[in-house]
DNA sequence: TGACAAAATATGTAGCTACATAATAATGAT
DNA sequence: ATCATTATTATGTAGCTACATATTTTGTCA
């Protein structure tokens, strides 16, 4: 007999379907992988796989023993990828542009500390700059770079370079936090970024750490009509 | 000769390791599945769970013949779950409020249209509600809700429920778009959110399809002092 | 030289077996 | 009855083989 060789794809799609159809509503449990392997004609790893990945989609949970049942609280679970910002203007078709706005040496305020998770304050470069899009204000950035885990970053000309690019590119992290806000620009950051102060201003924040070792936390302010955007 | 049993994520593990000493650096190419194995010790099929699961985590890119190698361009890669809002007040333990401010019947304007990517106007349905946590206002959300889609929602009392709750418990989609965005508070929003027009607010917009046909659309705009947080 | 076809090759997938692991359910002793 | 122990069971993982698929590379011919 010829095995049907039907992809673990078209098999997690089947129960996704049955899914959405109604047949097993949020909470409900689904036949052990065995059975719908019998019932869909496939072997019990391709099932496997299939519902390995609509676990990972949010959309079943499964434990061993206990078997799958469907999200009692489904959730929108999305994917995002922030890139490089020199990437993100140049896939956008626009021309980047970088300017250091200032940098230097010192102990981080206790904000910053308590940020990184860090107990004892520490010397840290601490580092602003602006990225630009065709000549255009793009994104405000002011980091703060630990120098325990970084000290090769002294040597980095960072007129030429973002600290941006040289960190993702040369500091591999283990482990990350982010948070989106939004805040009113004030004086200084709507000069910064050709607008008015009181501006409405999308807000990266984003903390990277490796292992249990800061590396650094930069806030990305961005220039008014910023959206990020993700499909599926 | 006994087989070392050693998880996938052991030898996931000692490949990113190896990724994050620099002996791979963004855009290198690392060895084949096989090889690896044998350096390795392990099937090849345990190296090739292990470097799915690093393609996934966009670490590394692998093509068909051409081979696996550290990604050049280095992305954040998170993954964001929007709950259904009465489950994310009471996750943060508020006492979750709602009320209905407004809900009628008509076709939408072009914009709603375009976000959409519907060609024709149709009749839809549009409810204006908040959300409190603790009585205090925590989120607005203006949506318009396909009656193509979902005939069934006339039939709701969405005085009771929200229709961010019943809809996701009743219409599973396909497809969705998110944007986040900062937006001016103006009078009427700014009262609607106990805060001063001018006020920042952070703007999750959300759409869903099931296949082509869109389901609703939605502006959720956060009190201030909001933050979508996400960790590793 | 250039275009096109054929061969080679690394990853992707299906199916199988055997065993591991985590829960739950059943059992037995006190 | 209660608690601890043991069996049971559904998912998770490792390893193997065989084959599929997408590219790249090579080879051939005009």
């Amino acid at each position: 007999m010829t095995p049907s060789r039907q992809s673990w794809r078209e098999i997690r799609e089947r129960i996704h379907e049955q899914i959405l159809s109604g047949r097993y509503a949020p909470g409900d449990k689904l036949p052990r992988d065995a059975d719908l392997a019998e019932e869909m004609d496939c072997a019990r790893s391709t099932v496997q796989r299939a519902m390995q990945d609509l676990s990972d989609a949010g959309i079943i949970e499964r434990r061993r023993k206990g078997g799958t049942r469907v999200r009692p609280d489904p959730v929108t679970r999305a994917v995002l990828d922030i890139p490089i910002t020199r990437h993100e203007v140049e896939a956008k078709g626009g021309q980047y542009g970088y300017q250091l706005i200032d940098q230097q040496t010192g102990p981080a305020p206790r904000q910053i500390q308590a940020r990184l998770e860090q107990v004892s304050p520490r010397e840290m470069l601490r580092v602003e700059a602006l990225h630009l899009s065709d000549g255009h204000p793009y994104m405000y950035e002011d980091r703060w770079v630990s120098l325990d885990t970084s000290p090769e970053i002294r040597d980095v000309d960072l007129t030429r370079q973002s600290a941006n690019e040289w960190l993702v590119l040369h500091k591999p992290y283990t482990r990350f936090e982010l948070r989106f806000y939004a805040e009113t620009a004030d004086a200084r950051l709507a000069d910064l970024l050709g607008t008015e102060a009181g501006a409405a201003l999308f807000v990266i924040e984003r903390t990277t750490w490796i292992e249990d070792a800061p590396i650094t936390t930069v806030k990305a302010v961005t220039a008014p009509g910023y959206q990020l955007i993700t499909r599926t």
